[in-house]
RNA sequence: CGGGGCGUAGCGCAGUCCGGUUAGCGUACCUGCUUUGGGAGCAGGGGGUCGUGUGUUCGAAUCACACCGCCCCGACCA
């Protein structure tokens, strides 16, 4: 059922230089598929800075794509943007104890502010030039946020401030995949201040619907909606609340965060309000985000071994025309049968490429377009000039039909949206299929092998947490907002349980 | 950070063990002709700090040491 990740030797055999195989296979070795497929597909690349990915153009336009379509879903639940410092002073970074702790071992630290020559070396650090307090490079901007709301916020009437700012942060990984896990990645995050816990509890699960229904309806990736267990909580949070997508592979993938913060950063950056009773309180905080790290899992939700699949919704370029034209006169010709086709499909709003660049081959314009994921391909040859047709080709199913060239830009549009439908509709079957509940922990063992979300009940102790982790190397994705509520008996330790929470191996 | 693998033309590799012509092959690229409904064929051509540095040697892609980078596995993490 999965693409389990196979050993293999690292020497590439000659049978996979073929032009024909220009990627590994899901089942022979799906994390290197996975890489091949950044790769081929023109997403991203490894810079030579340790740790961090250059994103190229076609992989830019999807995270594009996406930031447009969350920024509008933020700015239509009332936020506004911002932007604050990447320099953290580490003071600042200090005040809250188990943010610290959270993040102390993965900061980029900034010491000196010059260089200069050196007759030997030739350029280095000027020891002059040594900064009073160092500065951290954020790893996420709690605290310098909330250190700039304190003179934001006075009264009840400065309040809900609803903010979210896009930018990058770093964290200093020690093992990277491009776009899962990069020393330096680029994301949103969202910080709120409110004057009651209610409120701030509301944005919080407000966000994780965002976030929810972004995942399902625009990356066509059914996701579930929990809370964290103490020990997977963001550092500093009351709550941490996640999305959970489980990948083809049967591994699970965090999507997403949305954090109540309670009054920690409020109590540790002195942010106080007046309410109406002219009394002084703390004000209640959330923070949310989502990073590049979706391309992962859009990649790795709906993609095959030809390549990338992309949901129309969120493809650069929706459909792409490849004319097949023997001469010069044949391809003016087919220039002049597809314009209005053009024209008819941008009028509805459809991105496409009429690609007549004679230089390319139409053959090879296929296996591209299909290794970028491009989800209609149209081809318009000869023949169909005489018969008034045209070839459609989807990319999800790889299924290629002639059609009549008569209203094809409504036929598109449905197609489009029926690409989008089964999209989500495979990945809904194939979390199904992936999802088991076990009521002992033998069959966990055995059931956890095989990947997957695994629902069993739990004692709710970080300690019965952890000997799982050490056993079987799966963790608790999260406790379901919306599974089944039953109480039971914990799978290892017999004690009593609320409810399931989802256990699985995690990305 | 630990274990394993790797670094030679844009990409994929051979050559390294056992030092010795002008460093090869496939593909990509350029030119010409023929082609064009799933990565075209033939002919000719261009392209190399052999990851970086230091050393050994008459001579280093090849040997030694150090460093840098990448991939896979583990620990950590979104």
């Amino acid at each position: 059922m999965y693409f389990s990740p196979v050993r293999l030797p690292s020497k590439i055999g000659p049978e996979q230089a073929e032009m024909s195989e220009v990627m590994t296979k899901r089942a022979t070795d799906y994390s290197q598929w996975y890489n091949d497929l950044v790769l081929k597909a023109d997403l991203a690349e490894h810079s030579e800075v340790r740790g961090c990915m250059v994103i190229k153009p076609h992989g830019y336009a999807i995270w594009e794509k996406m930031q447009a379509a969350l920024d509008g879903m933020f700015k239509a639940t009332g936020h506004v943007n911002a932007y604050f410092p990447l320099f953290i002073p580490v003071s600042y970074f200090a005040k809250e104890a188990s943010h610290v702790e959270g993040f102390a071992k993965e900061c980029a630290v900034v010491t000196h502010y010059r260089l200069k020559t050196d007759p030997v070396k030739g350029i280095v650090v000027d020891p002059e030039a040594k900064l009073e307090e160092p500065l951290i490079i954020r790893p996420t901007s709690e605290t310098i946020i909330w250190n700039t709301y304190r003179g934001w916020v006075k009264s009840y009437r400065d309040l809900p401030l609803l903010i979210n700012q896009w930018a990058n942060v770093v964290r200093w990984e020690m093992r990277t995949r491009l776009f899962l896990r990069t020393a330096e990645f680029l994301w949103q995050e969202g910080h709120t201040a409110h004057a009651t816990k209610e409120e701030a509890v509301e944005e919080t699960m407000r966000m994780l619907d965002v976030y929810a229904t972004f995942a399902e309806e625009w990356l066509a990736m059914p996701v579930i909606k929990g809370v964290k267990t103490q020990s997977e909580r963001f550092a500093g949070a009351e709550d941490t609340y996640c999305i959970e997508a489980l990948m083809q592979d049967g591994k699970a993938l965090q999507a997403g965060t949305s954090h109540f913060l309670g009054q920690n950063f409020a109590k540790a950056f002195d942010v106080l309000f007046t309410d109406k009773e002219n009394k002084q309180s703390h004000v209640w905080a959330t923070s949310w985000g989502v990073s590049t790290r979706l391309m992962g899992a859009l990649i790795m939700t709906h993609s095959d071994d030809h390549g990338l699949v992309l949901p129309p919704k969120l493809a650069p370029v929706q459909v792409v025309i490849v004319p097949i034209a023997k001469n010069g006169d044949q391809l003016a010709a087919i220039d002049s049968y597809v314009a209005p086709m053009v024209s008819a499909l941008r009028a509805k709003g459809i991105t496409v490429k009429y690609d007549n660049d004679d230089k390319k081959k139409p053959g090879w314009k296929f296996a591209e377009y299909e290794l970028k994921g491009y989800p209609v391909r149209i081809a318009v040859g000869p023949r169909d000039m005489e018969n008034g047709t045209v070839e459609v080709a989807r990319r999800d199913t790889l299924e290629k039909e002639t059609l009549q060239a008569v209203d094809l830009a409504d036929k598109v549009e449905h197609l489009l949206q029926a690409i989008q439908a089964n999209l989500y509709q495979k990945a809904l079957a194939m979390r199904e299929a992936g999802t088991r509940a076990v009521d002992s922990y033998a069959e966990f063992k055995e059931v956890i092998e095989g990947g997957g979300f695994i629902y069993a009940h739990w004692d709710g102790t970080p300690e019965t947490e952890e000997k799982v982790k050490q056993e079987t190397k799966a963790t608790i994705r999260c406790i379901p907002l919306n599974g089944d509520r039953t109480p039971g008996v914990c799978m290892v330790t017999g004690k009593p349980s609320a409810q399931r929470v989802i256990f699985a191996r995690a990305y």
